[in-house]
DNA sequence: CGCCAGGGTGTTTACGTAAACATTGATTGA
DNA sequence: TCAATCAATGTTTACGTAAACACCCTGGCG
């Protein structure tokens, strides 16, 4: 209990001790298919066939076998066949961190897909992005039971010549310009962020400002491109980007700085988080939404339709970036090609109420 | 192109098509422990010895075989390592979604735990919380490579006598009152509410109304009946608590509701989602908080701090509530015993802006 | 000087499955 | 009627690894 138990209050609630139950008859070596043919007087072979539902037993022998098998409780050994198989039935998904819902919303999609196709998820999370973290994980990957991987992340930190693929593996990467060495996946990023300036320059607004994600985020550099040059054509003066790192605090941060913009009537914020920080600030100095400053944000995350007020922004279709993740891994596995190129998901927007026709100039 | 890409915007933005690259020599029967014997002229044990790092192998042998490896790019294969060992070094992880702030920082606690432990971490979702599926989903998990189990869900779904958990597999439940079957690890759902009533009691508000989690959720059930049994404990009134479902929205519903309850000054929403939906029906109908109605949520999730006021709230643990499932589930497996009971983990409190003394009355 | 101990390495074998091949027995067609 | 055919099932083998055991050689000690 007392590894189990810090701190005084929750000890005094805590449930009795975990109780140690000696399990019975634990390993009795697992039942195998010698076994279930034995049971049914049958070859381990004919089991073999029933297991995997190969034509070619006949109805009774195949009644036999599986009430033997149910009466031995018996489960194919997953080891043994993706030995003998040489396939796992498995995708890796390598990332960093789930703490952005667009790893998260991704992976969900991603393992919903491959279930489907009656492939397991294994995640293999990488601490630190740094290089030597990012070839751990893939020499660990390498000996692990996976037949393609799907990388959830900035692919310059994992090529640069020192990163070898484990060979034999399908890969698909996100976030990542590197359509020309591997199947890349991804939201229409810079479409997405066109969308939202474009929307924001029809309401009138003279021009938009922005607050971006972090410098390392291909995503984050392609919003802002597609936001500058959106402007560019327009004809319009580009304001200096205000730098953000995804949160919500330093979406703040860059709220606080945009009060001390008075002619500053629009923002596209590159995420959602950072948008909720930037109503906050805006808020909080009795700036309001939309009626004084319009707000777009990017992501379209459960929470941005009850935002104060409700957020405007851009929605990216996760399931369908998943969805084709597995789809593009499995199609090279089976047609054992290694496909290269960019596929982009597109977004849409979806209107709420954080946006609004600038006020009329003084 | 066309199936990878739909709308005519998205396809206007789109690169190239991805091209196919014929994998030259693929599947060339990936490299043995024989092969890389056969280069370092040495037996296959040898191999296997240098590879599992086992002593009593003299450094120029080791150097060898190291050196015919890396020219071979030898990779362990796991399937016939984990034939013969019996164990896949993998957790498998059930759970119904990834959608809710608990269960995905569980997760990614658990995933990391377990890389620190040298185990993989397998994802099953299930799509639909139904009996079927959830066996279902367990017996693919018995036939996965996989050494134990956490359960992230509501047990009475599993038990009712229909599912069978695949022997010789650990298990750890989450959300769960079945300390009596399983090994079961929890936030400690109870203290974590009662704190959130007492600080607002502490406070001076005479009562505080509370918006529930689902009724199928544990976690929501205990919050409810911890909110409960602390008003009673100090004699106040309790006030008919307003359902919710975990999401935004039906925290802004329930908003919308206590409007009509001119005399409540305290709200304990029972996670942050919700109080955001509460603050952003609040703050439509003018209703200042803290000035005039306190709020506390539960869950501290990151977003938190950059509410309209930021929000008081109860901070789970996830880290530590990750750490011990692995923990449990390892020594489990390790011990060769089934465990029982509930492990607690504390929770504790954030104060930020959301809560006050209830405003003179009137 | 010879024997034993033990470190270093090789050989055999089993893990559970499924492909490939072998066998059996019944049916069909000439 | 008998061979050819084919469906149903059995037997053999290989997948890659690592435990168990066998072997050889060196060095120390009686």
């Amino acid at each position: 209990m007392e590894k189990t138990q810090d701190g005084a209050a929750a000890r005094r609630r805590a449930g009795p001790a975990p109780d140690l139950v000696a399990r019975p008859a634990r390993r009795p070596r697992r039942v195998s298919m010698a076994d279930v043919a034995r049971l049914a007087g049958v070859s381990s072979q004919t089991v073999s066939r029933v297991s995997n539902g190969h034509p070619g037993v006949v109805e009774t022998t195949r009644q036999q076998v599986l009430s033997a098998m149910k009466e031995l409780g018996y489960r194919p050994n997953s080891a043994a066949r993706a030995l003998k198989s040489g396939e796992f039935r498995t995708i890796g998904v390598i990332l960093f961190t789930l703490s952005t819902t667009g790893n998260v919303r991704t992976l969900e999609a991603i393992a919903n897909s491959a279930a489907q196709q009656g492939y397991a998820t294994t995640l293999l999370p990488v601490a630190a992005p740094t290089q030597d973290q990012v070839r751990g994980a893939f020499t660990r990957l390498g000996e692990l039971a996976v037949d393609a991987i799907i990388v959830i992340m900035e692919v310059h930190l994992l090529d640069a010549g020192t990163v070898t693929l484990p060979p034999n593996v399908s890969v698909v990467v996100m976030d990542s310009d590197a359509g020309d060495r591997y199947s890349v996946v991804d939201t229409d990023q810079a479409g997405g962020a066109r969308d939202a300036v474009r929307h924001l320059l029809d309401l009138g607004h003279e021009t938009v400002w922005h607050v971006t994600g972090p410098a390392e985020s291909f995503s984050a550099q392609r919003r802002t491109d597609a936001w500058r040059a959106t402007l560019e054509e327009a004809g319009r003066r580009v304001p200096p980007p205000l730098p953000g790192d995804w949160t919500a605090e330093s979406g703040y941060q860059a709220g606080l700085r945009l009060l001390q913009e008075p002619d500053c009537t629009a923002v596209f914020a590159a995420n959602d988080q950072m948008a909720l920080g930037l109503l906050r600030a805006l808020h909080e100095h009795g700036r309001r939404v939309p009626e004084e400053i319009s707000v777009v944000g990017f992501d379209d995350i459960p929470d941005a339709g009850s935002f104060t007020p409700p957020l405007t922004t851009i929605h990216q279709d996760f399931t369908e970036v998943g969805r084709r993740c597995v789809e593009g891994v499995l199609r090279q596995l089976r047609t054992d090609t290694m496909e290269r190129g960019t596929t982009l998901v597109p977004t849409w927007m979806v209107l709420r109420e954080s946006t609004a026709p600038p006020p009329p100039r003084e």
